[in-house]
DNA sequence: TATAAAAGTTAGACGAACCTAACAAATGTA
DNA sequence: TACATTTGTTAGGTTCGTCTAACTTTTATA
C-alpha cells in the first residue's frame, strides 16, 4: 500500500516523464519544485521509493520510474482524469476548478470505485482538458496533436487539448469561446512575432499571440 | 483547517452522542474503541481538540462537543451520507459496500463539491441505510422510527432504516428481499423469546429473531 | 583545465499521530 | 468505607514527511 505522499511522488515523476518523452528521467530539484517541497525532502523520499523498487536511480544520478512505479503512477493519473471528467460533466464544475478537487479524489482507494466511475461516464478517452485517460489495463489513448504554433500556413484545425492548464489561460479560452472540439481556421502567420490571425468557428477573425499558440494543442 | 484525523474524532464523538441523545457525552475509552486507537492516543487528541475549542472536557471528565465541534462533525456526516447515496444510486454499489469508500470520500475538502453532489442526487433526505442526511445549514431531517422489536401486536409497518450496518446483517436483509421502503406485516409476537412472525411484502410468512427485530427501524 | 555555480546529499530537528508501560483518579461493591 | 476494578493520564518512544544548514558531487564556463 502506498501512502498519499508516495502516490504524489510517482504521479509527479510520470508527469515529468511526459514532458520529454525521449529522455524521461527527472532530477531531484526538478521533482522537488514540481511537488513544492525542498530537494532534501525529495532525496529522502527517493530512497524510500528505490527501496520499494518503484524508482531506479543512484546517488547524484537521474531518476527513472521502474515498470512497477510507472504502472502505479498511471493508475493515479487514470483516477485523476476520470474524476476531472466527472466533475466537469456531471457536477458542472468549470475547466479551471476541476484540477484542485481531483488532486484529492485521485487518492481514494477502491478498485471498484474507479471502474464503476469509468462506466458511469461511458468510458471516456479524454478528460475536460483533452488529456488522455489511461484505461484499466494501463493503455493510454493517443491523439495526433500538434501545437497551434506548429501550424505555419493557412490551414484548418480542431482544438484537442490544452498544454497550459493555468486558471488564467483557461479563463481566457472561455472568453474566446474555445473549448475542446472548437474549429479554428488559421488565416495568417505573422513571422515578425509569431502571432497568428485565426478564425474561431465562424466568428470574426482575431489575432492571438505566439505564447497563446504554444499553449494550445490542435489536430490538423 | 482540520486534519483528516481530527475530522474522524469529531465524527466519532457525534456518532456516539447519537447513541444516547439525552446524555450525549462520551468517555475516552469509548471513543478510542470506536476509532480503533489506544486510550492514550485519544487523550492526546482530546487535548488538541480542546485547545481548538471543538470539544469541552476536563481531565477525567466526560467529553462533549462544543457548538463549533458539533457543526464540523455534522458537516462530515453530511458528506459521508451524500457519498453513500451517490455510490448506491449512481454507481450500483451494494448496501454493505458503500460505507468503507464513503469513509474516505467524506474527507474531501470542497464546499462546492458537496453542494453540487447534493444537487446531482436531487436533495435526498436519507442515505441508503435510511439515516438522515444533514442539510447544508446543519438541519437533520427527522423520521419517526421505531425498532421493529417495539411492535408488540399484529400491525403493519414500513422499513425506514437499519440500526445495525454490519455486512452480515445487510446481506441477510438482501437475502430476505428487505430494503428501505419494504412493507412488513407483523403477524405475531412470541413472548417466549421475543421472536416475530412477519410477512415481508406479500411473501410467505416467516419468523425472525428478537436480535433481528432490534436491528431494524420501521415506521408505523 | 581550474574553478565557480548548480545540483544533490547528509545530519539533525520538528510536529503529527500513533504506541507501550507506568501511574493516578473515579467508581462500584464487599 | 475501604479497596479492587475500571477509566483515564503521563512520560517516553517510533514512524512519516517535512524542514534548515552544512557538505559533496557534477556541470558549465572563464
Amino acid at each position: 500500500m502506498l501512502s498519499y505522499t508516495e502516490e504524489n511522488y510517482l504521479k509527479a515523476l510520470l508527469m515529468l516523464s511526459f514532458q520529454n518523452e525521449e529522455r524521461p528521467e527527472a532530477g531531484t530539484n526538478e521533482m522537488a519544485a514540481y511537488l513544492g517541497v525542498k530537494p532534501a525532502t525529495a532525496t529522502d523520499m527517493l530512497k524510500k521509493l528505490k527501496e520499494k523498487e518503484l524508482v531506479s536511480y543512484q546517488k547524484y544520478g537521474k531518476i527513472l520510474l521502474t515498470e512497477l512505479g510507472r504502472k502505479k503512477g498511471v493508475a493515479i493519473l487514470r483516477k485523476h482524469r476520470l474524476w476531472e471528467t466527472f466533475l466537469y460533466e456531471k457536477l458542472d464544475f468549470s475547466w479551471d476548478e476541476v484540477h484542485e478537487v481531483a488532486e484529492q479524489l485521485e487518492h481514494i482507494q477502491s478498485e471498484k470505485l474507479v471502474n464503476k466511475l469509468e462506466e458511469f461516464l461511458d468510458y471516456p478517452d479524454f478528460d475536460p482538458h483533452g488529456d488522455p485517460i489511461p484505461k484499466a489495463n494501463g493503455d493510454i489513448p493517443v491523439v495526433d496533436k500538434v501545437l497551434l504554433a506548429e501550424i505555419t500556413a493557412a490551414e484548418n484545425c480542431k482544438v484537442v487539448a490544452v498544454k497550459d492548464t493555468s486558471t488564467l489561460f483557461l479563463q481566457y479560452l472561455e472568453k474566446l469561446n474555445i473549448t475542446i472540439g472548437t474549429k479554428i481556421r488559421v488565416l495568417e502567420v505573422i513571422d515578425f512575432d509569431g502571432s497568428l490571425n485565426i478564425q474561431i468557428e465562424n466568428e470574426e477573425p482575431r489575432s492571438v499571440s505566439m505564447k497563446f499558440a504554444e499553449s494550445l494543442f490542435v489536430k490538423r
